[in-house]
DNA sequence: GTGCCTCGGGG
DNA sequence: GTGTACGAGGCAC
């Protein structure tokens, strides 16, 4: 007698059972209980399309070859017709019985002859059983089958069918956020298989712990004592045991947290089997790290806001402060870190240090709340999981969104480009967006217009995509794309294309969104203006994925239509914005600034309108909005204004700033303090005269040795063992003299170190602050390199040049300007 | 200009 | 794990 449950996918693998792979979905029941649902009846299988007109189906069913002393055979064979990039073709899906032979009779298949190409060989197997079976995580989904005995740490159901139950998302998934703090004397570098974690702390929506091995007295009721470092990491493993998170979070904690527990933890020898299946949390080391534990969804909100939205935010940098401050308008504690290791050897006050440990596993906290409708839209247009979203950038989301979409069009996928191939693609570039550069200074009654989704509208609406370009049966009579060159580049008039098809469907359920989002409750409105948010976001990264070198479907003359009839549309709003009476001050890509003149705000609606008749598909014209003045930034030295560069205020006298970068850590102080007090000063109080007096001053004090040397140690981190250097660059000359001295620099060492005066190179003039007295600094080199270009571009807004804020200026003017 | 190196996030 | 994914900017040459 089967038994039905109903449940919300979260995590899948898969495991080898008797010889057979065995999917384990590990997710919720409805009652909101742990389980993991098996399914033994999915095979492995690829494709492999023969050369036009042979047929080799009884060779491939007979195919046999033995290596590593087993005998490789392929299970069965169906011959399907499919397409391939458009075009119809007879495709043979070849059978495997496991799915680590199918890369092993891949290779032995290439001694075939008559094969054109092998297919979707390299997709892995859970990933191609999600799609196939049209299973998105985190949606409801019904299992037929009983109730099993497997060796894991949650019930298991052996399910004979799998199906759709409905619309239904699992909205409410128990995060546990997790931070450490480790000791880490000043200069020194993180090193996890030295120095130990002193504290780790939990954050959860029902459950706040701060565990440390250093007793003292407080009332903090979150804080809990261990004996040693120890039982700090069992109590780690402990409380992820009782919790049971769904998703277990923390910031950079793929790059961090985890891996330097589990560094800890060997060292212990603690097995930190954490896995639902009682697998050791596993740890793959490459360029990015990353960390996965079986049944339990290891969200990095970090890597997720630097790869998926770093683009909608404001801030430049990264760090959790600046998200936070951000996105949740809260700060991290203002504590100096390069005290905890000091007052933990002393026996010092550590009470602040655990407040702020768990203030900050809180802000990972609710990043990670406040991210999941994202995350979860995301995770149910690509159909991949939490896991695999969080860990992929766009090129990949569109890939597997593609992928996911390819067998309801009956494509076969194209294969990832060959080495050779990438080289060859790396190579080829072609003509991008269209600017039309602002003359530097203010202007007054501005309005901006864009297109909407210029980029996806164009790709859907002129048919892009590699399946129907330069088509044998739209030739010569397609329009070509108005590349300027000779290439011609035309898309099918017939058969709409798989890609454009995609597209469309993402603009319009978007639009369809936005139209409901009007009149509804805050919550219902988060969820959804995440959902339009990230079909925007997919629908945005189509056209770079079309010119992305590692995209499966790359197609660089796509991409060079896309950008061509970009061109065309911006250039042709433009001379029709002229003509009716517009002055176009400023235009780039897909928007249009003009000024009014003695035209009204009203006549720029007609205008839009006007142009929105004329429009194909989906494209529009949108009126963006009116700003009473406005400012446009010279960007490097010259004549002429820079993209993407200036500054506007609305009527509420809210300021838009675009085009301003924020300098890197290893700048010195002085130059970060005077671009941001420059910036302040432009944009808030609009007194360029008292901004450029005041860069004049920090340059005179500069010259004058008034500024101190604190502010122009510039700090770098040293990456590799001083001998390996082959480029000596300053901070490793410093760094060499260091350890000449005895002191122990090596990798990771932060190498602090001041320019001083001479006429040597750079390298040789770079001194530890310590050797050198406080005049010693070079104030040229401060002032060319360090504080000039912070605001250089910033003042060529304003129309003065880089020379006028060298002059020295006349002291007697500015007594008491400051 | 080319090529090598560093940064980011975390303590 | 049916692998393998950075990209921008500074300094030395």
């Amino acid at each position: 007698m089967a038994d039905k449950i109903r449940f919300f996918p979260l995590d899948v693998m898969y495991k080898v059972i008797d010889n057979k792979p065995v999917i384990h979905l590990f997710g919720k029941t409805v009652d909101n209980k742990q389980i993991c649902v098996l399914y033994d009846s999915f095979e492995p299988y690829f494709y492999v399309i023969p050369k036009k007109g042979f047929d080799i189906a009884d060779e491939l069913k007979n195919f046999k070859f033995t290596g590593n002393n087993q005998i490789y055979s392929i299970t069965k064979i169906e011959t399907v017709k499919k397409k391939y990039l458009g075009k119809d073709v007879n495709a043979i899906k070849v059978f495997t019985k496991l799915p680590r032979d199918v890369p092993i009779i891949r290779e032995e298949l290439k001694n075939i002859k008559n094969i054109e190409s092998i297919n979707e060989n390299d997709i892995l197997f859970v990933r191609r059983f999600l799609i196939d079976k049209n299973i998105v995580p985190m949606t409801l989904y019904e299992a037929e089958g009983i109730f099993g005995q497997q060796n894991l740490k949650v019930p298991s159901f052996k399910a004979e069918k799998i199906e759709s139950y409905g619309t239904e998302t699992f909205l409410q998934p128990k995060i546990l956020s997790v931070d450490i703090e480790t000791y880490t004397p000043q200069y020194m570098e993180i090193e996890p298989e030295k120095n130990p974690i002193l504290m780790i702390s939990f954050y959860a929506k029902d459950f706040q712990k701060v565990f440390v091995w250093k007793r003292f007295k407080n009332n903090l009721d979150y804080i809990e004592f261990v004996d040693s470092e120890e039982a700090l990491i069992k109590k780690f493993k402990e409380t992820i045991e009782i919790y049971k998170p769904d998703i277990l979070t923390g910031y950079f904690s793929d790059g961090f947290d985890l891996p330097y527990i589990k560094a800890r933890a060997d060292k212990y020898k603690i097995k930190l089997d954490l896995g639902l299946d009682f697998s050791e949390i596993k740890i793959e080391k490459r360029r990015d790290t990353t960390v996965q534990i079986t049944g339990i969804t290891h969200l990095d909100i970090f890597k997720f806001i630097r790869k998926v939205i770093s683009g909608t935010l404001e801030t430049e940098t990264y760090n959790l402060n600046a998200v936070a401050s951000e996105l949740l308008d809260e700060k991290k504690h203002d504590v100096d870190l390069n005290e905890l290791s000091k007052a933990w050897d002393n026996n010092e006050e550590i009470k602040k240090f655990c407040e702020y440990n768990l203030n900050d596993a809180k802000l990972s906290y609710k990043l990670a709340e406040k991210l999941m409708p994202t995350i979860s839209e995301m995770v149910k247009i690509t159909g991949l999981t939490i896991y695999d979203v969080n860990r992929m950038g766009f090129s990949q989301l569109v890939e597997w969104y593609l992928l996911r979409q390819a067998p309801n069009f009956n494509e076969i996928a194209p294969n990832k480009p060959s080495n050779d191939d990438v080289l060859k693609r790396r190579l080829q570039t072609y003509k991008g967006a269209f600017v039309f550069e602002p003359k530097p200074g203010l202007y007054n009654n501005i309005v901006v217009f864009d297109y909407r989704s210029l980029y996806p509208t164009i790709i859907g609406s002129h048919n892009i995509g590699p399946g129907t370009l330069n088509c044998s049966c739209c030739q010569g009579e397609a329009t070509y794309a108005p590349t300027e060159d000779n290439k011609k580049i035309w898309f099918c008039n017939k058969k709409k294309s798989f890609i454009s098809t995609l597209i469309e469907d993402l603009i319009t359920r978007r639009t369809r969104i936005k139209e409901i989002i009007k009149d509804q409750t805050d919550e219902k409105f988060a969820i959804l203006d995440a959902r339009q948010n990230s079909l925007k976001l997919l629908a945005n990264s189509f056209y770079g994925y079309l010119g992305f070198f590692m995209a499966r479907w790359y197609s660089i003359e796509c991409a060079q239509a896309t950008t061509a009839f970009g061109r065309y549309y911006i250039k042709d709003v433009n001379k029709k914005a002229e003509k009716f009476g517009f002055r176009v001050i400023y235009g780039d890509t897909d928007s249009l600034f003009i000024t009014l003149g003695d035209k009204s705000k009203e006549d720029a609606e007609t205008f839009s309108e006007k142009i929105n008749r004329e429009l194909p598909g989906l494209m529009e014209l949108e009126f963006e909005g009116f700003y009473p003045s406005g400012i446009f930034v010279s960007a490097k030295v010259g004549a002429y204004g820079a993209k993407k560069k200036y500054a506007l205020i609305d009527e509420k006298g809210i300021l838009k700033i675009k085009g301003f970068e924020s300098v890197r850590r290893n700048w010195s102080l002085i130059a970060k303090e005077v671009q941001e007090k420059v910036l302040n000063v432009i944009l808030k109080e609009h007194n360029d005269e008292k901004a450029f007096e005041y860069v004049k001053k920090v340059i005179d004090d500069l010259r004058n040795k008034r500024i101190p040397l604190e502010k122009v140690i510039i700090h770098t981190q040293l990456q590799k063992e001083i001998s390996d250097y082959d480029s000596r660059g300053p901070h490793v000359a410093v760094a060499q003299r260091l350890k000449n001295k005895g002191i122990n620099v090596g990798p990771g060492s932060m190498i602090k170190f001041v320019v001083t005066q001479g006429s040597d190179i750079i390298r040789n003039r770079s001194k530890l602050p310590e050797e050198i007295k406080e005049e010693d600094y070079d104030s040229d080199y401060y002032i060319h390199n360090q504080v000039v270009p912070a605001v250089e571009r910033i003042f060529n807004v304003l129309g003065y040049k880089k020379e006028e804020l060298l002059e020295i200026k006349d002291q007697t003017k500015l007594e008491g300007f400051f």
